[in-house]
DNA sequence: CTGAAAGCGCTTACAG
DNA sequence: CTGAAAGCGCTTACAG
């Protein structure tokens, strides 16, 4: 009768030395890639390895080398594309290297941001890669006390001390007001991000000085407060229609909650483009194949994810690896949700 | 001149101890729940643990005590929302307890998947979740030597050995079919899926059966072997394209070839719906604001995610946790893209 | 209720 | 090139 709690042993070094007849200390080193081992005994040693089957501890590895070949992923959730993409471009980077990853959703709750942070720093993982972070100052000097390996991405840091790849917000808002502008409309409502993130604020930054250099007044009523997600944008935008005169153009901060403005617009009644123009940011994979596919500014997420964990990657070999800002380049996407205003 | 090298060292429990005036086991009781301390002592273990900003290392509690509190996931990738949305209810469910989560993409190399399955078991993880695994079979035995809690989600256990939660694929398919043929189709192509996959023989079955129960001849050329991906659901539907009697409707194994399917019938001059009609499978986020939006079959992916965590906690805490296989209810959602045959 | 000891499976100076 | 020893930061019987 088989205890089914009871699981057979898995080997260790020691077995692997007995097997071998050598000492477990050159197992050890035959395993760690050591050069100076005899080629005889490293054949040994990988036959033994070999005919029991065996694989290293991590666990074991990581306490006694310091060394736990895994980065820390802090995301806000996975119900975001956007976010998505960007770990799609990280997942690309880090399966070429030979790192594994350890993944973390705050799911917006800011107080678990700081708490998986301690845990990373206590060697929970070598290095850490916070995607779109909230709270980074709760943990920022942590990390920086240990001297510990860390990249944020589509962050800003205004104190330019940490590794950032981000695009560029300001630019891509302001080309996108602009498109808006040279299509003939003066009335652009603007629907925010969550406006505790620096790459909110930029955008909105883009927004005004397209206004600006257009010479068209800055109106508040005009700005809805949105926080990047679906159905506060939805709200956004009825608050947008119930002006008196309500804006010809809605720009959102990003596609996700374009999505939520188109899904007011036409509840109302009104068309897109045909009544109201909607263009987002980011392009999602789901901005190409909607419909009407969204007019855009597309952030290069997956490369943004690549670089990061470049960056960080160079953290990890060389602790002296200067840290950087990285910013890369957006682009309007122009598809079918803009058109001129009517009338 | 700080040695940027040299970090500030972490505390650990002795000196937690030290601070409290009591010994590291006392300690290690107090911060591991254990119910025997006494109130006075926890305290000071506590106020010490808050001045010292102790965070417990895991990977020495986990080789010390033979937990880790990870959870181990294996994915094919993340580039398929279908992936995305699985990822999704299994973040959910595991954020309610006090797992975290390591994460391992394979990106269709199936080497891989023994090698990660080998590492978890070996102490990287206390369980394992597989996402649509394609080479089970070389690790499975290994996970059951062990008798290492596992669960699989869209997989199809023959053997009835494993604990597995799906989809009912089958009746899914015959749903899709069943409703083509009502709307009066009779030619209907199939976008076969990763033939390698017991799901996706299970859909191709489910599509044969309504075919016969509506005495509709199986005929071999309509069936297009594709494997999931996109750019082969275009190719594949470009061949039944290419048929003298093309058929009037296409039923894709899931949503993304679906996607394929309709590129291709729009390059050849063709309209969805009104040439062709294409049925998906998954409903995947996509399949709903894509343009025309898409008449698929839902799979309960978020539920299949959270269940078979569940399943996986339930083993996690009592090994002896019956086996079973789940099979949720597949859903026909109808949308824009199918409708009756021309002429 | 609490301490001292052994051990988890490795790595890495230290000798030789 | 290789062995013996110490140690990584914890947990958990074993005593008391």
């Amino acid at each position: 009768m088989p205890d089914s709690s009871k699981n057979k042993k898995l080997p260790t070094i020691y077995d692997i030395a007995e097997e071998a007849g050598v000492s477990y200390s050159t197992v050890s080193r035959t395993l760690s890639g050591f050069e100076f081992v005899k080629d005889s005994t490293r054949e040994k040693v990988l036959a033994a390895v070999k005919k029991l089957g065996y694989v290293p501890n991590q666990q074991a590895r990581s306490l006694a080398g310091g060394v736990s070949n895994l980065i820390g992923i802090l995301v806000p959730g996975l119900t975001d594309d956007y976010v998505i993409q960007i770990l799609h471009g990280i997942d690309s980077a880090v399966t070429e290297s030979n790192y594994n990853v350890i993944l973390y959703t705050t799911n917006r709750r800011q107080g678990k941001e700081a708490t998986y942070a301690a845990t990373i720093i206590n060697g929970a993982a070598d290095g850490l890669l916070l995607v779109a972070p909230i709270k980074v100052e709760l943990y920022l000097d942590a990390l920086r006390e240990q001297n510990f390996p860390y990249v944020m991405i589509d962050q800003v840091d205004l104190e330019q001390r940490s590794t950032v790849v981000s695009a560029d917000n300001h630019k891509g808002a302001y080309k996108a007001t602009q498109y808006l502008i040279e299509l003939g409309h003066r009335q652009i409502g603007f629907l925010t991000g969550l406006m505790q993130l620096n790459v909110a604020i930029e955008r909105l930054e883009g927004y005004k000085a397209a206004l600006a250099d257009h010479k068209i007044p800055f109106r508040d009523e005009y700005i809805a407060q949105g926080d990047f997600r679906m159905q506060i944008g939805y709200q956004g935008t009825q608050e947008l229609l119930a002006l008196e005169h309500p804006p010809t153009a809605i720009f959102a901060s990003n596609d996700v909650s374009a999505l939520g403005a188109i899904d007011a617009i036409r509840e109302h009644g009104l068309r897109v483009p045909d009544d109201i123009s909607v263009i987002g940011f980011d392009d999602i994979p789901a901005a190409a194949v909607m419909y009407p596919k969204l007019t855009t500014v597309r952030q290069p997420l997956i490369q943004m994810g690549r670089e990061a964990v470049l960056e960080l990657l160079a953290r990890l070999k060389n602790p002296d690896h200067e840290v950087r800002q990285i910013t890369l380049a957006t682009q309007l996407v122009i598809r079918d949700s803009c058109a001129a205003p009517c009338k």
